[in-house]
RNA sequence: GCGGGCAUGGCGGAAUUGGUAGACGCAAGGGACUUAAAAUCCCUCGGCCGUAAGGCUGUCCGGGUUCGAGUCCCGGUGCCCGCACCA
């Protein structure tokens, strides 16, 4: 039994001929940043194609933590990669400044959330200038800068102006506690997440963005996002909701409710109406309301339902509660059929028109209302399906034949539909057709008031006599206040002395400022833009914008995929309708890549263990049992995130200190697939610092052979073929984003290279070309050991500015081929044969092996099967 | 409930998209060097049979298509993710 010490308790070995990261890694960084080599030109004048790569900008929490390090990574590779191969790259990093830990700190530290932020952002920075990061840093900048939310202030402006951008009285989670809204996302199980209160749902003026109006331009658009994963095409589809129906009148029997003589209803299913045995109404539909009026029973009902959570437990566990109108409604189809209206506390007021028919027979939400409710349940279609419970015990939801349905009875479900639009477009209901087709989305409108400080204002001002005024463009940037009082709850604008007091920039009278500030996600919805030209004094200029946009390649986690990204997107639209802009889609490439795991710890009373506070022993390779330092027994528990709570989280700045940033960036990307999850194990680590070492160890070999006479070349070494038949794969799999399969490439050739022969002065030459390559080859990926190996290699510029080198295709091409021979599709010998040799002669060669003719017996073969360059099969 | 994805050695994963399954790495076992260790180097490493040559078997399970299936089709199982009273 072997115990493995975690690398922290060990004592570093230290020998002089070793690779010393620290030194060297820091002394190329300096270099670099000397130099200036990665600042980004600007797009015009710049004769080299255009490459804008992009990773995610990160909240500045106070720490880069290690999921940073494997997005930052990938992008830096493909950043590196596209610069070597002649691209004028832009590679940009900002900070996603604004948001409410920066308040929760301050209330907690007593420390200004400006200055919370900024101090983060220093410490940040300083971590991935350590990770050797080729990003240009004269184009920073953080979302809290007033530059830059002057601009977006200038955005919404231009938005209102071409109303994009509204106000509206909404339904608000408020938290009666910390005195604010909170978005449905912040509300758990009915309770505001910090405070934990009861939230309530309060009506509030809020402004929102118009999303909605662009559901079919931006689920349209997805089919052409063609470089995006489908995961999030089809989760962004599903967000939008595309449901295709027809809006349907149904007439009131009897007299109008006050001017409301019909109630309308959307349904996808109009099929199904000679099935419909009721009608429901939402809570806050104006039918309701009206009767609710004279009705304190229904008006208590009303009140229940609209307190009804918002939660998932809730909605799973709520019965299906209804209150008996009275009124009735006439049947389209049905002469002298009438069906009861009722109020339900299922019926959403913000999807179709906030009323159904219910169709029991065929809708299993329906039919549990029918039943709870004593109503009718009608089939309407034959079940195809043989073995369909009948409708008395549950809906029938597959397809058939329709019956009981009149002039609908014996078609299939596409054909009713259109039958029953059809006939209800031509019936006559007071003067109008009696049914429209309608689209609708499940897409809201984008709530974008939060009433909170630390985020960007919104320039408006609230002036008694001339209403809601744009602040004058010439007065942006609306600051914020630095002098507030963050130690009470709620919005310290709200109750700010004299920030809120201005004068009405129309009359000039006195006037409030608004006192909202913009959902954070408005900040990152068109960050990508401002890097185009980040110290412009308009948002953007556009020919720099036009020009870099759409980002070539955007990299982040997949939980964006669908609020940012969908956000960004409408953002993208919106700017060019405002002229900010010339291009619809912000992203033309998105990857999104999986997440750093790590074994989690949990001692005998429960609590969470670091990993360093654990040794993990180990037999046969299988890890059979840990223990702590005390010697007492630690359980091994899943392999998930990394989390503060569960205190399996890795400091990338202890693994840099130990290893250094290209032995933690080799390890991001070896193995794991990017897209999927990587497991943290401190033996993949030494792994990765082994090769670190070894390949330093095989350029000071290669180094050290001297130079050979230039021998007279006596054709490629295998060593050369090896290198450039490497290089073709290695440039395909970055620019593919496979970069585990690049690193297992690059393994290959180290191995090719240790093992070529190094007699001949030819041999050597050529061993230190290929070297050469090799360093060339991991540079994107280990830049400071590249740049150490390089000039080691007798080379005086940087590897980094020296050109992708170019794949010789003469020596790809192969003369001679291992053929797999196959009897009846099992591989029973193999056969040599030159690459150009016909299909003729390779049966004539195969059919004479031993195998082959023993197989055969005399017989002729039935089938051969050669496919060129590939197998060959005989079947017998 | 609806939608999407995944399943390959002890482990992470390759497999040019239907053509030699297990590249490359990790872990493990054996050996060399060393006073000893670390580091390094060499060998073995899916399973079964065999001294060996070699044979059989093998990509979650059951069928199918094909000269040939990890890959395509049908049916099933198990995990993961997203959305969800959406009419």
């Amino acid at each position: 039994m072997k115990v493995r010490q975690h690398f922290f308790n060990k004592k570093p070995v230290m020998a002089s001929q070793r690779y010393d990261a620290s030194e060297v890694e820091a002394r190329w960084q300096r270099e670099w940043e000397t130099r200036n080599l990665f600042a980004t030109q600007p797009a015009a004048g710049d004769p080299r194609p255009n490459y804008y790569v992009l990773e995610m900008f990160p909240y500045p929490s106070g720490r880069i933590h290690i999921g940073h390090v494997r997005n930052y990574t990938m992008g830096d590779v493909l950043a590196r990669f596209k610069r070597a191969t002649g691209h004028n790259v832009l590679h940009p990093m900002g900070w996603d400044a604004f948001g409410l830990p920066a308040e929760n700190a301050a209330m907690q530290n007593k420390v200004h959330p400006k200055e919370w932020t900024y101090a983060n952002i220093d410490a940040m920075r300083a971590q991935l200038k350590s990770m050797g990061f080729s990003l240009d840093w004269d184009r920073e900048f953080a979302t809290c800068d007033a530059e830059y939310y002057g601009h977006q202030q200038r955005l919404f402006l231009d938005f209102l102006d071409a109303d994009l951008i509204y106000r509206k009285k909404a339904k608000v989670n408020w938290d009666p506690v910390d005195m604010t809204v909170l978005a449905n996302e912040q509300v758990i199980e009915g309770r505001g997440w910090r405070s934990g209160a009861q939230v309530e749902q309060r009506e509030l003026t809020q402004w929102f963005a118009k999303i909605s109006d662009f559901s079919a331009e931006l689920l349209e658009a997805i089919d052409g996002l063609e470089r995006w994963p489908d995961k999030v095409r089809t989760m962004q589809a599903n967000w939008i909701g595309k449901s295709v129906g027809a809006r349907i009148r149904f007439a009131i029997d009897g007299e109008a409710i006050g001017l409301i003589d019909e109630i309308e209803c959307f349904s996808t299913r109009p099929d199904t109406l000679f099935g419909a045995t009721f009608m429901a109404l939402a809570a806050d539909h104006s039918l309701s309301l009206a009767l609710a009026e004279n009705d304190a029973n229904l008006a208590a009902f009303n009140e229940e339902c609209r307190r009804m959570g918002t939660s998932v437990v809730a909605i799973e566990t709520a019965e299906k509660k209804g209150f008996d109108t009275g009124v009735r409604v006439r049947h389209p189809f049905i002469e002298d059929k009438t069906l009861p209206v009722y109020v339900a506390n299922f019926i959403l007021m913000d999807y179709g028109t906030g009323a159904i028919f219910g169709c029991p027979g065929h809708d299993q939400r329906d039919w549990d209302f029918a039943v709870a409710h004593d109503l009718e349940i009608i089939p309407v279609i034959e079940p195809a399906e043989a073995d369909a419970k009948p409708v008395t015990e549950e809906a029938y939801l597959g397809d058939g034949a329709m019956i009981n349905s009149g002039f609908m009875d014996g078609l299939k479900k596409a054909d009713a539909i259109e039958a029953a639009i059809s006939h209800l477009e031509a019936a006559d209901l007071g003067g109008s057709p009696q049914a429209t087709r309608e689209i609708n989305y499940r897409l809201r409108d984008w709530g974008i008031s939060r009433q909170r400080y630390w985020g960007c204002p919104i320039p408006v001002v609230h002036c008694e006599a001339c209403g809601v005024v744009p602040e004058a463009r010439d007065k942006l940037p609306v600051l914020l206040p630095d002098d507030i009082d963050v130690e009470n709850p709620g919005n310290p604008l709200g109750r700010h002395p004299t920030w809120r007091n201005v004068e009405c920039p129309q009359c000039g009278k006195p006037a409030l400022r608004e006192t909202d500030t913009m959902d954070t996600f408005v900040d990152s919805s068109w960050y990508f833009a401002r890097f185009a030209s980040p110290r412009a004094p308009t948002p953007t200029v556009a020919e720099e914008v036009n020009a870099w946009l759409p980002v070539d390649q955007y990299i982040g986690g997949i939980e964006h995929a669908i609020l940012h990204l969908l956000y960004s997107r409408f953002f993208a639209r919106a700017m060019k309708i405002t002229g900010h802009l010339d291009v619809k889609e912000p992203f033309a490439g998105l990857f999104t890549q999986g997440m750093v795991v790590h074994e989690t710890y949990q001692a005998a009373d429960g609590t969470w263990l670091e990993p360093s506070q654990v040794q993990v022993s180990e037999k046969d390779g299988k890890r059979t049992a840990a223990q702590r330092d005390d010697g007492s027994e630690v359980r091994i528990g899943n392999t998930e995130k990394m989390s503060k709570s569960k205190r399996n989280t890795v400091d990338p700045d202890k693994i840099i200190a130990a290893y250094g940033a290209d032995t933690i960036r080799w390890f991001m990307l070896s193995d794991s697939p990017p897209e999927r999850d990587v497991i943290w194990t401190d033996a993949g680590v030494e792994g990765a610092h082994r090769f670190v070492q070894r390949v330093w160890r095989l350029v000071n070999d290669i180094a050290g052979l001297g130079d050979g006479a230039e021998a007279a070349d006596a054709g490629a070494a295998q060593v050369t073929t090896t290198a450039h038949r490497t290089l073709d794969n290695v440039g395909t799999m970055i620019a593919d984003l496979r970069f585990n399969s690049a690193v297992a490439q690059i393994y290959s050739l180290v191995n090719a290279i240790e093992k070529a022969p190094r007699e001949s002065a030819h041999d050597r030459t050529a061993l230190r070309a290929a070297t050469a390559m090799l360093v060339q080859m991991f540079a994107p990926m280990m830049p400071h050991l590249a740049e150490e190996c390089w000039r080691a290699l007798g080379h005086n510029g940087l590897v980094c500015e020296v050109p992708w080198p170019a794949v010789d295709q003469s020596l790809l091409a192969v003369s001679e081929i291992v053929l797999p021979v196959q009897i009846n599709g099992k591989r029973r010998a193999e056969i040599s044969v030159a690459t150009d040799l016909a299909k003729e002669e390779i049966i004539a060669a195969v059919l004479k092996l031993a195998v082959v003719e023993n197989a055969l017996a005399g017989k002729d073969p039935r089938r051969i099967i050669v496919v060129p360059e590939r197998i060959v099969n005989i079947v017998v």
